[in-house]
DNA sequence: CTGACTGCAAACCCTTTGCACTAAA
DNA sequence: TTTAGTGCAAAGGGTTTGCAGTCAG
């Protein structure tokens, strides 16, 4: 967590930017919180520890996380949008349960190879995929 | 493209619904332009044959043709929905050109068994499935 | 002092709905 | 005459921005 920290620090002062106290208790608390949470939801949380915490910051603060490449946008069903921890975890798809709205993440790298294989069919240079596999999970199938 | 058409007037009837000119123009139009198009889109093409059709019938017939399964919600960059038609063309999953915009319909057997099988490795029973991949179409790289 | 930072409120943008009018059985 | 159908305009709901006040170097 503290490497985490420490590059968004550099990405900050790169842009002549502060890590300042509201958006290093957003991304603590985004770190600890591990779930794709949407603006509303981390603002929901964060207000709890801190009540001077505003949404706006929050967003602006999920941005700046983008920007830094440490997390990653992600869309789903609804047309909320979500927000998950880039850094340190790799490429993977998601199986989300239509039940309870939990998401696994996975990852098949022979799926990765037929896709390739798929674009080469189409001439079609790939950079970057989305794969996202609705039904019920596990628990909720009992 | 007449099957189409029966299916929604059958769909319809079942509803104490009616074809009317405006859903008919709609619909016809949206078959014959083979893209993903939004209700914005759609409606430009329409009004220009008919200026009296409104944007929210452009809209809540698409919801019907959604219901009637012959039309598929799709989302993918941006926040807009766009519609695709689902009635004789089979599950597929897109190459988007992040060039032209363009969609490739792909699909591939043996991504679809590993899926499944990738499924089963989390006991998730999956019910659908969406793949985007994003990159350079054909054309655009020349 | 200066420029970054913040939070509020409002603007935005697409989607959806309320409503009064129209059309068709 | 009744009920579905339509289009306008406005409401909704999430995202983004303008702005005035605040803070830190």
């Amino acid at each position: 967590m503290q490497k985490t920290i420490d590059i968004f620090i550099n990405f900050l002062r790169k842009k002549n930017l502060q890590l300042t106290k509201q958006r290093e208790e957003i991304l603590i608390i985004f770190l600890k919180t591990d779930r794709h949470l949407s603006v509303e939801e981390l603002y929901n949380i964060v207000k709890k520890k801190d009540k001077n915490i505003g949404q706006t910051t929050v967003f602006r603060t999920l941005k700046l996380l983008c920007d830094a490449e440490l997390v990653k946008e992600v869309n789903f069903i609804d047309k909320v949008t979500r927000y998950e921890i880039k850094y340190g975890h790799q490429h993977h798809d998601h199986l989300v349960c239509t039940e309870c709205g939990k998401f696994i993440e996975a990852m098949d790298p022979e799926i990765e190879k037929l896709q390739n294989r798929l674009c080469k069919k189409f001439n079609f240079s790939p950079a970057r995929h989305k794969m996202d596999i609705f039904g019920i999970c596990e628990r909720c199938k009992k």
